[in-house]
DNA sequence: GACTGTGAATAGTTTCACAGCC
DNA sequence: GGCTGTGAAACTATTCACAGTC
């Protein structure tokens, strides 16, 4: 199926900052602050003022001029638009090391995701628990996804199980898929999926320690 | 410091893709096939087969016409490009559950990153163990940077304290960061920071879920 | 005939700069 | 005077399309 051009059509890179601008609202309001200039959300994120407010724009007029942007309303249009507005059932599959830490991690709950079952494919692990939770068998997967209504699933498996996971999870219909294991992961266009490959990061950052170096070195010889 | 150009450079997108690629080249070393094609690198790495020869052309011409690249001179090449012929020493700091995982990740040591250390604040975690590491205290920090060669270090710590993390790190000389506190680090501008922040990574994809939601409904009117 | 390397075209993103409003 | 909202300009990245090479 083609992705239709939704109603009102926000850039993926202004997606991708909207939740970063949530995150630095709610700290601004802990600190009483009602309302916030593009300059101090440009400060707090990190972000170019100018991009702030292109990126806030996409929502609509929110903001007042000579004033800034009601920090209350903000939040709520940038909730509403990134559909955060009641929590998500999320599903983590793997439990290996990685698959643990993601279950007792804290930021998914407090920012309204509910972890709401994990699986694995070995039954040695079957049975163990994490985050108030037993994982499950693999088997067991379809039949879960329906009953505690999962959108969301992450997997944290080993590179050589991705594919087959997310085959059945595309079959369960799930229809968001966050991927740890270093592995392309093929599923239909209606299919979202977002990875987070840990080594890759390394390596990124690697190249860039080389960079350094050379300039460090050039240094040396003037 | 300002960041000067580096003798060949390379766009940020394409960097970030390399690592990429070589993970491939990997797998298809070891499927024993000795030359590669941009299509096949293509299919394997889900980018478009232009791109992948636009990206591989900023490393020089390695590749023959008529044939596709050599596997194992492409991946040499890149290898040499991101800095990893030789292996880089890693830190963690911050032994909560994440520090942990990552401490036993792995993808880390299997692409030649040694974990050399792992750092904790709270006294009570000093001393526990994980991938034959003690975890030393936040104050032996500095000197051990120095003595392990450590050259990137990993942030896993309560987003409250990542930036007294991260300029004690910055101060015992360590130039690449990779973040995963919910929090903006500033740094001086040698200093190579990437972040990864779990909870974004859903709320991005609940925004396309939303849009998903949109679809169906619309098609439930048709 | 198969495949790379790359200019040219296109698309997407960021930044500038300022008119318009409070 | 302070600050938003936004066209226009600048930059970056992707994709096309094909000449050149094996």
């Amino acid at each position: 199926m083609a992705r239709l051009t939704s109603p009102r059509n926000i850039p993926e890179a202004t997606v991708s900052r909207l939740p970063l601008y949530l995150r630095i609202l709610v700290e601004v309001t802990e600190q009483g602050e009602k309302t916030v200039s593009s300059d101090r959300l440009a400060e707090l994120s990190g972000v170019n003022a100018a991009k702030v407010r292109k990126d806030l724009s996409h929502l609509g007029s929110y903001g007042t001029r000579g004033v800034g942007y009601d920090v209350e309303i903000l939040m709520l249009q940038i909730s509403r638009e990134l559909g955060l507005t009641s929590d998500w059932a999320v599903a983590i599959v793997g439990f290996g090391n990685l698959g643990h830490a993601l279950a007792n991690y804290r930021g998914f709950t407090e920012r309204g995701f509910r972890i709401a079952a994990l699986f694995d494919a070995d039954p040695r692990k079957v049975g163990e628990k994490a985050a108030g939770l037993s994982v499950r068998h693999m088997s067991e997967l379809k039949e879960v996804v329906g009953t505690e209504g999962i959108s969301i699933a992450i997997i944290a498996t080993p590179a050589a199980a991705a594919q087959e996971v997310a085959d059945l999870l595309v079959e369960a219909g799930v229809k968001s898929i966050l991927n740890f294991a270093p592995q392309l992961i093929n599923a239909p266009s209606d299919v979202s999926i977002r990875k987070v490959d840990l080594s890759m990061e390394l390596q990124i950052l690697s190249y860039y320690l080389g960079r350094t170096k050379v300039l460090d070195a050039a240094r040396l010889v003037k």
